[in-house]
DNA sequence: CCCGGATGAGACAAAAATGTCTCATCCGGG
DNA sequence: CCCGGATGAGACATTTTTGTCTCATCCGGG
């Protein structure tokens, strides 16, 4: 029977979200698996985190996809995003800390391919007239990803309920980016 | 002559912030320091991290101090929260990101009072009619916690101007929370 | 100029983590 | 029931990191 590696990766970028420094032994234990099974799955530590990051990459860009960010007004494309994003909010968390490790090529532009759809939602909200245009694409989209993550951060740590997890982070970004009466 | 240990601390947070797993060499040389050197100063990896959070810590509570937060205003108080926060970015960064590693109960304690004092001042903004109250103020603060962190690292990766970091930031928490007319 | 404290470079051993392998056991399908 | 693949436990060697020490050098004050 072959191991769920999808579960083991999401142990893992849990775990190593919260303490990047976790031997492989703690990995596998966190992940309910022994160390040797860990090692069939994935060659080394490096061979896992590589595995790591390109299934968050692409569960990312699923979520991009599902989320039709160009479809509708761009708030409403804002909160399909996050929506689609909370259940790979863990892997987002891993990625935005950790991204420095390996500087792959594969890596960056993935990565560089995701920025550049978040900031062109941002952009088209600004053209559009509903989001304000002093602050840059690039800044809400670094903010978007401060804030799931802070916001995974913050569900796993229960210091807020799992389903308030959407709510919170759009009201917060949608209600700082749209552009308001009052100032 | 004595080294300059906050120097070697804040080279430490910016680039343990960004790479955990980096040994005492590599720390060594972003600090400009040799390991002999930095070994003598903290006494082992360990000793090091206890004095990253110690003073990390000490930073964010003196500019809690310094930002007066139970004056004027909240908004104004959030405000200069974030203004005196500026100069320890790093270091708050560095905390957010890494503070299951240790779990000392000193630790904690100062998180915890940290946690206390930016939670109270959204409280107050709530129970003055500034703040929107359907987001709790744990959120809040988290929330405070991914945006600075995550501005500290664009204005770092040269993202975003450090001098528009402050703007940022303030902009984008206070027009999110703030009560505004347009729903 | 000379001295003393501090530093950098590097050697070295100890400790920790990793990669590799073996073997007993489990578990499901035939 | 029996078999084969997969797993867990653990031994072992290798590599990496850490902790410790020595020594030459630098540099500023007296």
């Amino acid at each position: 029977m072959a191991v769920d590696r999808e579960r083991i990766l999401r142990a893992a970028a849990a775990l190593l979200t919260r303490k990047a420094t976790a031997t492989t032994d703690e990995v596998a234990k966190a992940a309910g698996i022994s160390r040797a099974t860990l090692h069939r799955q994935f060659a080394g530590r490096d061979a896992l985190i590589r595995a790591l990051e390109a299934l968050g990459l692409q569960q990312l860009e699923s979520a991009l996809d599902a989320a039709r960010l160009d479809e509708d007004s761009a708030s409403e494309a804002v909160r399909r995003l996050i929506a689609e994003v909370e259940p790979v909010a863990g892997f987002l968390a891993f990625l935005v800390t950790e991204n420095q490790l390996f500087e792959t090529d594969a890596m960056n532009e993935g990565w560089t391919r995701i920025d550049d759809r978040i900031s062109a939602l941002f952009r088209r909200g600004q053209e559009s007239g509903e989001f304000r245009i002093d602050l840059s694409p690039a800044w809400l989209t670094e903010a978007l990803y401060g804030l799931v993550g802070s916001g995974a951060w913050a569900v796993q740590d229960g210091r807020v309920a799992a389903k308030d997890f959407q709510f919170m982070i759009v009201e917060l970004l949608l209600g700082g980016v749209r552009r308001s009466v009052g100032k």
